[in-house]
DNA sequence: GTCTATAACCCGATAGAC
DNA sequence: GTCTATCGGGTTATAGAC
């Protein structure tokens, strides 16, 4: 029957090109990731390909943006419980990333940003695809601020302007191969977070 | 003679090709961006492309990054200058650009940062021309902050916050198609501006 | 479900007349 | 400087055997 688990064995070319598409959406982008590059990277012929996504390109693209949405929710929302105070743990997040980061020379980015900005002009689906992606981050953020004692409309707004303040501090850091406007968009996120935090006992 | 300024015409194919490279890197990115579509946006031949581009578009791409950031760091230069208070002249950046952004519905990006984010993996030159492109709109916005009073060091830092923030909330605001991340952000420019310079006398 | 071969198309770039 | 025609190659996607 279709969709079994099988034992002992790799994950089915079905996962292994949705991972590949992540990883090339992360690298270089939507435009320059081609269905060809995805099945050669996947370990999977053409015709598995279009028999997983009968959409084509369209179809993985959205599928890649959920998975690796989902993916660094999960990695996200580890993060952010690490720290013991709103401060540290939102800089936390941006000194992870610088670190991250770096040890693919700037290579491996957001699994979402590239492919967001090239599909605003360019696919619906995947432009709701992202921009899912990014609520979805919002929320883990705003979730670890409403437990951290922020009252529902302070977590929400601080949450966005933590995302909006991460993922530009990335694109300039790749942009210039620096970890530098991450570590200062760091600091800059213990002082949003102090002064929506009247009272940071924890 | 070439070069020679011509009276009663409009701006030769050089130009035209470069204005239409701008428009179409802001829209939609480098590589959705196809060479006989600048040639047709800016109504000149192939020929006349690889005669003013002989290296192709990877050399009107440079161009235009570096056209693209002068132009907007000079509008940049004009907003900023609006305000009469630090934290004015950084919400009113985010502010304008928001009105901008929505009046193209969102078509319209950033001159630079989706070409930027494309250009990691893909092209050194362009990678550099972009980061000089952000440099060039952090010295603009740090000149305002020093003139505004705060001391050399600071002025950086919030300059390198600013515009993270502001890029990072382009990126949302486009992928959503709200402004909200831009208005969230002017929020948080003002609480990062007051943090910066303990006397807001001006 | 998997694989090979290929169709149909568009890309960047060039040639060469004018 | 400008223009047209075209080359070689890579793209998405499909056909059809297995």
């Amino acid at each position: 029957m279709a969709g079994r688990a099988r034992s002992e064995q790799g994950p089915g070319s079905r996962q292994r090109l949705l991972t590949a598409a992540v990883t090339m959406l992360a690298r270089q982008g939507y435009e320059a990731t081609t269905v060809n590059g995805i099945a050669l990277e996947g370990a999977a012929p053409m015709g598995s390909f279009y028999f997983h996504f009968p959409g084509g390109k369209e179809e993985i693209g959205v599928a890649a943006l959920g998975y690796g949405a989902q993916k660094f929710a999960d990695r996200l929302t580890e993060v952010l419980g690490q720290g013991s105070s709103l401060a540290d743990a939102l800089a936390g997040v941006a000194h992870w990333l610088a670190d991250e980061l770096a040890a693919s020379e700037w290579a491996d980015g957001c699994p979402i940003a590239t492919t967001a900005l090239e599909s605003v002009t360019c696919s619906a689906a995947l432009r709701a695809a992202a921009a899912a992606g990014f609520d979805l981050w919002c929320d883990v953020i705003a979730g670890r601020l409403r437990a951290g004692g922020l009252p529902e409309e302070a977590a929400t707004e601080l949450a966005i302007n933590a995302l909006s303040l991460i993922e530009g501090a990335e694109l300039l850091a790749r942009t210039q191969a620096s970890p530098d406007p991450l570590r200062r968009a760091a600091a800059a996120l213990r002082t949003l977070a102090a002064a929506a935090d009247p009272a940071p006992a924890r």
